[in-house]
DNA sequence: CGACGAATTGAACCTATTCAAAGGGTGTGG
DNA sequence: CCACACCCTTTGAATAGGTTCAATTCGTCG
């Protein structure tokens, strides 16, 4: 009855510490918010920012330690989270080439207030904050695009607090799965492959639940067909069926 | 036993309709994203501001809706939230004068992310969100500002999200009366009175607890001398009281 | 004073957690 | 190349935290 299935993932194998300086420069011409920039400009930015290779489950930077850098993905997938005292931990959010996480605003306790994790092999592009800033401050208009990436980072982030405060673990399970196939997916003829390796843990402290309940609501799903899944990989089968489930708020 | 307590909230009962033009100009220059800038643009701001008045419990705008407008809130405290298909409510934030909500950014979806509505009388200046981003675009060091307060509001929601996903009601509820207290604390001698009118129902919407388990954990709180409270008015008694309950996730 | 809405409290129920054990995929070393 | 070990995953049963529904009390305002 059950198939063995391999992993169906492809984790790219970049040698991180071989990010050409061309290849740097490609990746920054594409961050949302250096486009439109005159391509000098880019040029002399791209000089100011340093690389930094991170293997898998490696940490980048820690919640609570002194918040100095910027970081940029090049290439790779990126973790955001906060661990309580008690362990517990939640996901913020899955990042992938061209975001940015860290030091932004030299303001309000100068602490990350996010750890950082590679959930792949991962090429960062670093840069002091206060070097970032003065980017900003020269540029305007890089300036007004952060800030629509950050208001739409508010607005999910709003989103999920909806969803956590009001929805059950399959509704929000079910949530996740489909923003995950909008950003992550991989068509495959029917199945759209979610391209990052995501444990039940992981998929669980992204909606707040335990691995367990997660992987119950999980094996749910795949019975009815709306995903498949094996270790550490999803592909979600019925896109409209997890639709239905998104607000299965009905007591 | 229990004493009868006549609610010590002082609502201002500002005619809203009569925010005056210098009231309006001694406004918009204590809002923070206006601070520094020259008094000469900010009269000229002044002038693309449109005042509007709402009674208690009155909608501002509502989720979902077009997005044209950005509210700047002259007096009154405004609740900022989001409901569900089933009718639950959650809670995003609460506003008060000097602060901002409404369309912002001129992108992604044009319709309000969240619904607003008056908890105590308010003066709303409004400005159509094209004319704000043309602010945004002339003067920088406004935007920068504004990429400040919506990363803080970032911050926070992460926070919650965070308390929502790993503490229990109990520990939720404590934080947010102290984040209440901080925000809207008026001090009278030992207790701290939170100077919102606040149901149950509305705290429960703000940790995503029902109304009853507010009231339950209230009771407690109430018992053990941390707080005092009657209809719709809280008072916080022992704050580091509180701080210990904030992150009791010790099972 | 009377009435309406808020708050409290109780009891049954249910969802999700916890603890525990067994099964399955991956990668490593012999 | 196979076998073993490790970790992820699944599933079960008991438990607990929170919800739901309902009834009562309390406070505020007309």
């Amino acid at each position: 009855m059950t198939i063995r299935k391999r992993s169906p993932l492809e984790i790219k194998v970049t040698e991180s510490h071989q990010c050409s300086v061309d290849l740097r420069l490609k990746i920054l011409r594409k961050v949302p918010f250096f486009q439109g920039l005159p391509l000098a400009d880019i040029q002399r930015i791209n000089d100011l920012f340093v690389e930094k290779g991170f293997d898998v489950d490696e940490m980048i930077c820690f919640d609570g330690d002194p918040a100095t850098h910027l970081f940029v993905i090049a290439e790779g997938r990126v973790k955001l989270m906060r661990h309580s005292l008690a362990g517990k931990e939640i996901v913020l959010d899955l990042l992938t080439s061209g975001e940015f996480f860290g030091s932004l605003s030299a303001q309000a306790g100068d602490v990350y207030s996010d750890s950082a994790q590679a959930q792949t092999p991962v090429c960062i592009l670093t840069i002091g904050r206060d070097t970032f800033r003065k980017i900003l401050d020269r540029h305007p208009q890089v300036a007004l695009k952060v800030l629509d990436i950050i208001s739409a980072r508010l607005r999910t982030a709003n989103e999920r607090l909806h969803q956590l405060g009001t929805l059950p673990v399959e509704a929000r399970l079910a949530n996740v799965l489909l923003a995950l196939a909008d950003k992550f997916g991989e068509k495959h003829g029917k199945s759209c492959l979610i391209q990052v390796p995501l444990s039940r843990e992981d998929l669980g402290a992204m909606i707040g639940a335990t691995p367990e309940s997660t992987s119950r609501a999980m094996s749910q799903f795949q019975k009815n067909g709306l995903i498949d899944s094996g270790r550490e990989w999803i592909a979600v089968l019925d896109r409209q069926g997890l639709e239905v489930l998104t607000e299965t708020d009905l007591s």
